[in-house]
DNA sequence: TCTATATTCAACCATATGGTTGAATATAGT
DNA sequence: ACTATATTCAACCATATGGTTGAATATAGA
């Protein structure tokens, strides 16, 4: 049987779940940004950001340099680059241009494997 | 900015976060399916597998046609749609024209406003 | 050294996931 | 009516999220 399971995937759908995060992601587009910065747009205590900050990070969409005291966060395409293929791929599938979507999962899972270092 | 429907996108990507339902989607992308044929390439109850299909509902992504006392799965192309759009749009920032052109604007007013220290 | 700032950690709470098993419900077939 | 099948429901368990508050840690700056 297939193993379609993929940490790496579930874990950057599952960062992308949380509309907090997503508003987090787009504060980074704009560029490198740290902790206090990125928390001070939302009610929320800056420890529950900062825990946002971990499920993105462990995801792999964001990368944190320490600075002194300060923590800059900024993002990381990779992984949004893998959803979106699978997105795609599954789209592309879905209407009929592609038929074997299974095999295509196969090779991503493959490729996600080698960075699947954390678990 | 594109104002996206939060509540449908927390669980489109949350429903997408799981190998499971992801591997559901690619089946039902062949055709409808109904819950017990669904459930037999996986080794857990046919409960679980009832309550993967309850969250994918819940986001959207399939709807059910009771035919007596069989239940076919289809999929529901909406809300993958804008699941893909938030991508799209937001790797247009991250990786394109829009972030570079950016980055390059708040380059520049800094050093208008600041003569003597450049961080 | 003393104090303020940046950030996480720890403990806690409520709710959601992801699974189980056994019972309930609805319908099909005989 | 009886039995088998399709599916959910209910109760339970373990773990993850998403938030809180207060303490700990690390560093900056006087």
């Amino acid at each position: 049987m297939v193993e379609y399971s993929s940490k790496l995937l579930d874990r950057t759908f599952g960062a992308l779940a949380d509309p907090t995060r997503r508003r987090i992601l787009a504060q980074l587009a704009k560029g490198e940004e740290c902790v206090t910065d990125l928390a001070r747009p939302y009610a929320m205590s800056l420890a529950a950001v900062s825990k946002h900050l971990i499920v993105l990070e462990r995801a792999g969409l964001v990368k944190r340099r320490r600075d002194g005291r300060v923590h800059s966060m900024r993002l990381e395409a990779k992984p949004m680059r893998e959803a979106q293929a699978w997105i795609d791929r599954y789209r592309e599938f879905w209407e009929g241009n592609l038929d074997q979507f299974e095999k295509y999962l196969d090779k991503l899972q493959t490729k996600e494997t080698k960075h699947d270092d954390d678990k």
